[in-house]
DNA sequence: CGATTTTGACCGGCGC
DNA sequence: GCGCCGGTCAAAATCG
């Protein structure tokens, strides 16, 4: 079973580099089918969603997204970024979603609207451009995997949301979201165009929870260390 | 019968 | 403004 960890969006692959994985530095279980993506939780650093992100790999995401310079990518590819990548917190991704991150249902059809107007003390000229640069988007990693199972099993329970053709590729990409009450964690599952035997799984959001009790022993894990799972 | 998947519609961002 | 495209919704279908 061959896997690699991209840290990035499969589009950003070409830029990114695929990573070895497991990273030699860190003891990972191989991952497979049946193997669970908790080796990634075993690092319960603290998120800080205020500081600024220069490690983390959605800052090279919302780069491309955004136009935004960003000079200080390459000198972080190294092994400590697995760290970094933990550390990534929501980065700035468009206009008035931060109090979307906290509430409970949204969609209602034009958003976007007076709720992320109300910032005090803040100028113009500063407010328009958090209008045009600041949404939440979650962090977000994904790797490949090569593997005849679309979805591998990483200890969550999953809902299928939707289901796209994505162009210029022959796979259909899967949306899921994590079934947890309040738990916003998604994940989407794609096959390589290049190479269709590779899995390419992308995780957004951290879970809030620990993996499902079936697959893990909640008292072995203690709640407050699997916080950070992805 | 509740949970999950399927799938077409819808929405918003973006480039032209 | 328009069309394309990726992401999400939600009703219907399917599953267990």
């Amino acid at each position: 079973m061959l896997n690699q960890a991209l840290f990035e969006d499969p589009e950003m692959s070409t830029q990114m580099g695929f990573y070895s994985f497991p990273p030699p530095s860190l003891s990972f279980p191989p991952l497979g089918c049946h193997q669970s993506l908790k080796a990634f939780t075993n690092i319960n650093a603290p998120l800080s969603d205020d500081a600024p992100s220069n490690l983390s790999h959605e800052t090279l995401l919302t780069s491309t997204s955004t136009n935004q310079k960003q000079d200080h990518i390459t000198s972080h590819l190294d092994a400590p970024q697995l760290l970094s990548l933990q550390r990534s917190s929501a980065n700035l991704w468009a206009s008035g979603e931060l109090n979307e991150c906290f509430s409970t249902s949204k969609r209602s059809g034009g958003h976007h609207g007076d709720a992320d107007q109300h910032h005090l003390g803040i100028s113009a000229m500063k407010m328009k451009k958090i209008k045009t640069r600041r949404k939440v988007r979650e962090p977000r990693f994904c790797f490949k995997t090569m593997s005849d199972v679309d979805v591998l099993d990483d200890g969550y329970k999953w809902r299928k949301y939707g289901q796209k053709v994505v162009k210029n590729t022959q796979h259909p990409r899967s949306y899921y979201r994590c079934t947890q009450d309040n738990c916003r964690v998604k994940k989407r599952v794609e096959r390589l165009a290049e190479d269709p035997r590779m899995v390419i799984t992308t995780y957004e959001g951290r879970h809030v929870h620990s993996p499902s009790q079936d697959q893990l022993d909640e008292s072995q894990a203690p709640y407050h260390l699997n916080n950070f799972f992805w």
